[in-house]
DNA sequence: CCACCTATTTGTCATGATGACAAGAACCTG
DNA sequence: CAGGTTCTTGTCATCATGACAAATAGGTGG
């Protein structure tokens, strides 16, 4: 390891200073039935051959690291990148890849039901698993089990602050696919009839402006159970002022 | 820029894709006088010599991020490393740096009123900035502006969701001092009355346990202008639940 | 068609948090 | 002591929330 005092006084050139690869990884969460998932791909090489794995890769000089994570994501899955693909964070402890030194910056998107997951070229499989038994019971290659937890906590809290519980819905959604999507994420279970008053007030904000939520005038086919259909929703246009609805304490 | 199409069926070694340097970059926030300042330091070579920077440098291979940015920070301005130091983001558009592939991890921390500051041997001067002078007419060196427009952003999140305004105080403080971080940060301007309401509010829970602050008995010595003289708090063990102050909308 | 089930939607009520504001308390200076 | 400054306590109306009851709109099985 170089040490401070060894060295020339006009200080390192950047060649002599340590490499590293950088590489990115998506969390690409959606809702399956109520339950929350995550997308993954099968690893087909070492290290961690035949672990499943968050999608992603080796980033490049030419482009950014949102740009990286696009590339990878379409690349491994043939899942188009969502519009937003946040960042998560980065990861460089010594060590967490066998190879060479590392660093891995984790992305983090939400979508709707997601279409066809092709496995590519890099991967030998690729599909969406239930969160709960991934982090229960399946054992991921490197660090990433570390990364999807902090995403799911990171997911959690973007729930209070911004639309992101929206990015989970398709085109038109009923207030309890909506209200499954908090319940899921903040384990929690809200009374439904509250959770309507609460989502439906921050969709009408003073001015009469569009806002969170829109209102179509359409109802949901009726399911073989039974039951009300529901009036279905569509995104609003615009994150007015607060969240429609607060995470609940202890 | 090397193309999927021409590689060898096994896929890329390791050693067959392009190497980053990668460097840490503190952004340390601190209240002086009710006003917001960051802590820079004033490069002493090139690129950017002579300019502004966030204390920071690069990591090397046998330490995690974390260690690296708490170092750089030390190294650099002698500044002992808060408590939290936590990450902001990573930043790796091409060319943030003429020299070479640069991704720069940035780490965010609040300290309370600074001790000595002294430059390393990396840097040639090294002080506290008004944060508004730095972003309004201060050029930074790379894109260290970009990343402290980030971390102020960052750092206004916090105050709602975590006790991260008595990171800014020190051993005792005035509710009106902890009043003066969230009108800094919020751009707002509270009621004094209410403002000590809600914050007390947060500090009395349920059970009569410790909480967010706590009062001392004590008050602080009355100073020149006048006033009455304001109880002196401490900070408490524990985020309970929920924010001690919303911030206002609109 | 009717009883009964499920899911959604509307409404009521008590409680607690918040914003606006008045007034008191404790210190300064002149 | 008068007047200014800052901190602290109190009041009141309003709004958001949790608990809960009840109505609505569909299903299924007799």
């Amino acid at each position: 390891m170089a040490k401070r005092g060894h060295l020339p006084p006009g200080g390192y050139r950047v060649s002599d200073y340590p490499t590293f690869a950088v590489t990115v990884d998506n969390v690409i969460l959606t809702m399956v039935e109520g339950r929350l998932h995550v997308l993954l791909v099968r690893r087909k090489e070492d290290p961690y051959s035949g672990c499943w794995a968050l999608p992603g890769g080796f980033k490049r000089p030419d482009e950014s690291l949102d740009q990286a994570a696009a590339r990878e994501l379409e690349e491994e899955t043939g899942v188009a990148a969502p519009a937003r693909l946040m960042q998560l964070g980065a990861y460089g402890d010594p060590g967490r890849d066998p190879r060479t030194n590392v660093v891995t910056i984790a992305y983090l998107a939400v979508t709707p039901a997601i279409g066809d997951v092709n496995a590519g070229s890099d991967a030998a499989d690729a599909r969406v698993w239930p969160v709960a038994e991934v982090l229960g019971s399946l054992e991921l290659a490197f660090d990433h089990s570390v990364i999807l937890a902090d995403a799911i906590e990171r997911a959690a809290a973007q729930l209070e602050q911004t639309d992101l519980a929206i990015a989970f819905m398709g085109p038109t959604f009923s207030l309890s696919e909506l209200q499954s999507v908090y319940e899921e994420l903040w384990s929690t279970d809200f009374d439904d009839a509250n959770f309507q008053r609460s989502i439906r007030a921050s969709s009408r904000n003073s001015n009469g402006a569009r806002s969170y939520i829109e209102s179509t005038g359409l109802h949901a086919v009726s399911r073989p159970k039974g039951g009300r259909p529901p009036e279905l929703y569509r995104a609003g246009p615009a994150w007015i002022d607060g969240p429609p609805i607060r995470r609940p304490r202890a």
